[in-house]
RNA sequence: GCCAAUGUGGCUCAGGGGUAGAGCAAUUCACUCGUAAUGAAUAGGCCGUGGGUUCGAUUCCCACCAUUGGCUCCA
């Protein structure tokens, strides 16, 4: 039996052999929420309980994402008292916990240069060392502002300002040391242990960047050094995955600066990939209903005009001529909606010939921002694999859980399934300029979405003002190496963008309809997907994606002639198959085999010769002997299984 | 676009106001070799680009280009 006590004698209590992991107490109108996980009979278990007012609850271990949350937050203060100890005459914006750690953006003359962060680190260690007790007090709204100006925070005021009336104010101090905050923090500032500064970025004033650009430090803090250490490593772990550094390596892509900015260029592995990629996709959309259109890379302005993205995106196209001097002007494709839409208005359609899909392998251009571009993550020229489909109100449903078993079915075979999140992208009301389309039509769409979404029981975040100008989406998510998540697959319902084009059917009763238009992709852009699976394979991929997936080689040259014979063998069983045959030592052209991450190895010598066998090597270093038959019917049965 | 850091042979990096250095890679030669590096020799650089300061710049200053990390953006 175990008890948490709290101040008040009250008690906590859990089951017969459980174990406190972590407790937390929020107060807030006068009672306090105790979040408490606990191991009971060996299982993890979360529980809340109301206390009474005053009632404290000691943070005891930092497994649980709560716990950890604290830590960091309360290293952020720590973080804003060691600036303002350095230098007073800074304002502090905000200093929230983040995930890994935490951050806190300042607005100073002074520039956080690395020397100026040491000096910082080591402030912040002094303030560790006082044991300052962390006391939580609040204030009426008008005294929590006199409080802040008095203190010279301007932006603390504002935040006070915009904060709802009759809500409760609270403060933190610590020390000679005060920071508007709601909570939650550790008792005492002896209780962070092990932190680290980690970089300094500029951020926009509540992320809006007409407001000034304040200093932003980032850190991460953990309750022990074997923590923060296996946190560092775990980084550096990372950064060895990293495609824009691998895929370099590896000679996947490289860039050039003459070339220019976001525009990559496939080498031949990458190119390889890629294709494979495509073929797949191309192959399997087919299968499934899906038509193949080829459109044109550009348009008149007119076309985009239509559709709306001159309007919204005009400043992220390549526009070709000036519309001031020139009788037309081009504009090279950002998306491929309205091409397809052009071919749907071919000719009369009738409610007969719904749903009618149309998918391309399209390339497209978007004038990303200089500071925008990341590897083969955000580029200019991209090729996205693209679908269209137009259907009947009635068909909605079923389709959209179509494209969605699309997506995932591509997800599984590329192996990247368990590591996406999904996020209902909605729009956001009170940004009119954002979005076309009445509230009406929005609240239907989202509706109905959500309806699908539900009916389906995908498990989704919803994600305000993250739809497009035209219609909401359902994102799937997926975080790189870093941890930064980027949208690797879309799939949004569109029901104005028909009417902007006098996309119509007839039905059954003679009357003209609007389709629903699904906008989706099945496995995103290739160069993103490409980059993912760099991260995800740390290079490695499996056999059926390797763009080298046999490498041959003869222990000295006199082997040569057996080894060309096995290349053509299993290049006329369609294998991507490379003979090295130089004057080097065997283990010299293992080890680089190796580094290059190739699938199999196989290497002939006299036994080989001699008994008419090969000798495979796998990239774990298990070699074994097999006839040239079973070694190509190992590998058949690889390929089709698309096995990981 | 904004804040900051970086830019030295193909790659990874050292150096620093007096026209450059290492390891790997490359080339040549020798070695014919059994599962992650055989040895020797050679070649390779307008120190990102353009301007300025200076007797002299790769080094200092400015601008631009590119890369990296953030911010904003992401149809």
């Amino acid at each position: 039996m175990i008890n948490v006590v709290l101040k008040d004698g009250s008690k906590l209590e859990l089951e017969d052999g459980s174990r406190v992991i972590d407790a937390a107490v929020k107060i807030s109108e006068g009672l306090a929420r105790a979040s408490v996980a606990a191991e009971v009979n060996g299982e993890t278990a979360e529980l809340t309980a109301t206390l009474s007012d005053g009632d404290t609850l000691n943070i005891l271990t930092f497994t649980s994402e709560e716990g950890a949350r604290i830590f960091r937050h309360t290293t952020a203060h720590i973080l804003a008292q060691a600036v303002k100890r350095l230098y007073p005459q800074t304002k502090l914006a905000i200093g929230p916990a983040i995930d890994d750690g935490f951050y806190y953006d300042f607005d100073t003359d002074v520039s956080f240069t690395q020397d100026v962060l040491e000096k910082i680190e080591e402030e912040m260690k002094k303030i560790v060392k006082e044991k300052l007790p962390v006391e939580r007090f609040t204030l009426p709204r008008d005294e929590a502002i006199k409080f802040m100006q008095e203190k010279e925070e301007p932006y603390k005021v504002q935040l006070i300002e915009e904060l709802p009336e009759g809500e409760e104010i609270s403060f933190y101090r610590q020390g000679e040391f005060t920071d508007l905050c709601a909570g939650l923090h550790l008792d005492t500032t002896g209780k962070v242990k092990s932190f680290k500064l980690t970089q300094v970025a500029g951020a926009y004033w509540k992320g809006n960047e007409k407001n000034k650009m304040l200093q932003r430090i980032y850190g991460t803090s953990f309750p022990d050094k074997k923590m923060l250490t296996e946190y560092l490593e775990r980084m550096e772990e990372a950064k060895k995955r990293d495609h824009n550094k691998l895929g370099r390596e590896l000679e996947y892509f490289t860039t050039s600066d003459l070339i220019g900015q976001g525009l990559p260029i496939l080498l031949p592995k990458g190119a390889k990939v890629i294709q494979l990629m495509q073929r797949f996709v191309e192959d399997e959309e087919a299968k499934r209903g899906w038509q193949l259109t080829k459109t044109p890379y550009m348009a008149k302005s007119d076309l985009y005009k239509l559709s709306g993205h001159w309007d919204h995106y005009k400043d992220g196209m390549f526009v070709m001529g000036d519309e001031e001097t020139d009788k037309e002007v081009f504009a090279l494709r950002p998306m491929t909606c309205p091409f397809q839409y052009q071919a749907y208005l071919n000719r009369g359609r009738s409610y007969r010939d719904l749903p009618l899909r149309y998918d391309e392998t399209s390339t497209l251009f978007r004038n990303e921002a200089s500071g925008e571009m990341h590897g083969l993550i955000r580029v200019r020229q991209f090729t996205i694999s693209e679908g269209h489909l137009m259907c009947r109100p009635d068909q909605l449903e079923e389709e959209f859980k179509s494209c969605l078993e699309l997506a995932i079915y591509m997800l599984k075979t590329l192996g990247l399934l368990e590591d996406v999140s999904y996020r209902f992208s909605q729009w956001d009301p009170s940004d009119r300029e954002k979005y076309i389309g009445t509230e009406e039509q929005w609240d239907e769409a989202q509706g109905t979405m959500q309806k699908i979404l539900d009916h389906l029981g995908i498990d989704y975040k919803i994600g305000i003002g993250e739809a497009a100008f035209y219609g909401p989406k359902l994102d799937i998510q997926i975080k790189n190496v870093f941890g930064k998540e980027d949208t690797l697959i879309t799939i949004q319902v569109d029901q104005m963008l028909a009417e902007k084009f006098g996309m119509v059917y007839t039905d059954k009763d003679g009357t003209k309809k609007n389709p629903y238009i699904i906008h989706r992709t099945s496995i995103g852009c290739y160069e993103r997907t490409l980059a993912l699976l760099i991260e995800k394979y740390a290079g490695a991929f499996p056999l059926w994606l390797a763009p080298e997936q046999v490498r041959v080689m003869p222990i000295i040259d006199k082997q040569g002639d057996y080894c060309a014979d096995l290349v053509n063998k299993l290049k006329a069983k369609g294998f991507r198959v490379e003979l090295d045959d130089r004057n080097e030592k065997i283990g010299y052209r293992i080890r680089e085999a190796q580094m290059e991450k190739i699938p199999y190895m196989v290497v002939i010598g006299d036994k080989e010769t001699e008994s008419g066998h090969v000798n495979v090597r796998n990239r774990k270093g298990e070699s074994q002997d097999m006839s040239a038959e079973e070694f190509i019917a190992m590998l058949t049965e690889e390929v089709e299984t698309k096995k990981r």
